[in-house]
DNA sequence: CATGAATGAGGGTTCATTCAT
DNA sequence: AATGAATGAACCCTCATTCAT
């Protein structure tokens, strides 16, 4: 028969595809999409600039879609480490803890999202509000709860959720400006997590 | 707009870096540092590209200035807020309402400061971390200040400083993406407040 | 289709390269020699790129060889139209019909040699001229024959012969760009024939 | 007062603009659009690749623009010729001449008309069609006014002049194809009237 | 001081061609 | 034979910057 047959060659594919991806990711993350050049992703994947074009149709569209990717990551494990938690005293640090993960283990997806693709193109713009508006509802989500059964004091959810969320990103990007940030996580984790049990001010047990 | 008010750049004759400036400022503020050009600039200043290098050495200088010159006026508005209270109850909405003021009648001011200039020019992003350290110092001293005197529960003011800088950027982001900004301020002042006050249990009269 | 009934290419096995051809003709006629892209005539013949250095040294290649076929191909429909008939009168409807035929029932040959590879690749400019020679060469036959006999009036042939290629040629093309060619066939076999008749003076019975 | 005063400025860069049409014109007569690169032109009006786009949009907008005022000068000039004289013996030859003394003196305008812009741009092909059908209607012109004064034989004047458009082109073409065309533009003068008279059969005396 | 014509490095993208499978 | 992933030269175009006027 000619030529591999497809599945050995189709995985492959997606493996240097994969791998090209990762390489965007990085630069992307470093120098944001403006300054980041095709030509840095092709020599950072160590492939020839047509093969970029091979895998993706431009440069916006795989930025775009990266962020998203990127965005759906983030966003899903703050979500399941929210929605593993019954109670806000244990659903915040599950949420904190698993946004710190990856601000450890992935710092580039931190970075990416924001502040990778600011100032940009129209596309991403609203890529962007979409993420942010995603990130709010999640933190949002809980503290609903907590207030429909009256553990909260009574708040505008909505404006509580936008300060966290502002909140943990800003010290997350002061985390990861540290020299060791593993060092500090679990004080980052203690203080972002009775800050925000303070300022719902929690009455529960 | 900060440069008016600043000496420096008071003087008569300079009619033209004056307007090259307000113009820069509200060119980076739309569409960020890469997506503007230097000729967007003479443009909305109504002069010729050549004047532009007569004044400013290159495109990143003049966009370096601005990005410290435009810190400087928030930082200093926030700072005189927070200054003009004596006790933290006070302090606070002062300084959220200087924010405010300047979020809805400079909203070039944010969106300069907090989405464009991100992701690129190294010498930017000294500048990026240099204003957001300043950020925190200001909102952390009245912190300390009242740890000090035992007015509000123990804890790490330098964490609390960034959440609370973080979370004041976030819902500036947020409200300035309202339909009418203005009409939702009264709204903000008051739940930013009371979320800053039951964040740090302020235990004062 | 002319490659379609030479001889070379018509043993069997040859059904890709066949395929190419057919879709190389057919691209190039459509968007010029430009325009087409390997990957056009490779997705038109449903074969692989791989497949069509497989068959053809490369692009340029093909299109002079399809040229040069192609112009056989017409020349040769159009000599036998004119070899078929004894006298002017009759040579001339002859001659025409026979390009008529073509260009109604294969337009993408007369588009490809009068527009198609126009304004490039040197190679082609010698094979352009060549066929240019050879169409007029046909004209000037019966043309000089009829001289000889004094059946038409002295004059330049070439020149003639030359006039007549190109009105030809551009009554051709004005016909394909018709709605319905066909309706008009009729009308432009009478006015053309009409039209070289009354043009060289025909004195004969 | 600042800078030139437009007057000598503008004469000036109009004189640029000029040449580099000029350069332009040449460089896509002898290679066609395609063919032909922005680094060619500028490279034959000896500026630097930005000039380009200084004084034009982009390529294909420069193409355009230099066919149609190409064609408007081919077009009118034949006009002209026609319109000086008053009967079809006279006007033949004097819209010849002028076409002829064109080929002569402007081959590349010739070239650039009638192959170097094949195959391509849509928007040229648009620009092309209008080009020969105003062609045709100037050449029908007088034959339609001789028609009606009963000096030519009936005839569909619209197929002849589409024969006689082709016939002058292709007849001007070989000429430019001889090692010295001025030698031999009397005898092409001379051929195409008598060719064109016999072929409408002008009875006037 | 001011102007804007001129420059050219560099960016995104295309596409003919090669070659391991 | 056939495939299609991979390559990279070359294209069009943008834009920060310079400099003669």
């Amino acid at each position: 028969m000619p030529y591999q047959s497809s599945d050995r060659t189709r995985q492959k594919k997606d493996t240097k595809r994969t791998a090209m991806m990762q390489a965007a990711m990085k630069v992307f993350a470093e120098k944001g999409y403006y300054a980041a050049t095709v030509r840095d992703v092709v020599t950072a994947a160590d492939v020839a600039i047509g093969t970029f074009y091979f895998y993706f149709p431009d440069k916006e569209t795989l930025f775009v879609y990266l962020y998203e990717e990127t965005a759906d990551f983030l966003l899903q494990a703050i979500d399941q480490g929210l929605r593993s938690r019954r109670t806000l005293p244990q659903q915040i640090p599950a949420g904190v803890q698993a946004y710190l993960n990856i601000a450890l283990f992935e710092p580039a997806v931190v970075q990416l999202l924001l502040v990778g693709g600011v100032g940009a193109v129209p596309s991403l713009n609203a890529q962007r509000a979409a993420f942010r508006e995603r990130l709010i509802n999640i933190w949002q989500r809980p503290l609903d709860a907590a207030l429909d059964q009256g553990l909260i004091v009574p708040q505008n959810t909505r404006h509580t959720a936008e300060a966290l969320a502002g909140a943990y990103d800003e010290v997350m990007l002061n985390l990861l400006a540290q020299p060791d940030p593993a060092a500090e996580a679990n004080a980052v984790l203690r203080d972002l997590t009775d800050f925000t049990l303070r300022a719902v001010v929690y009455t529960g047990n």
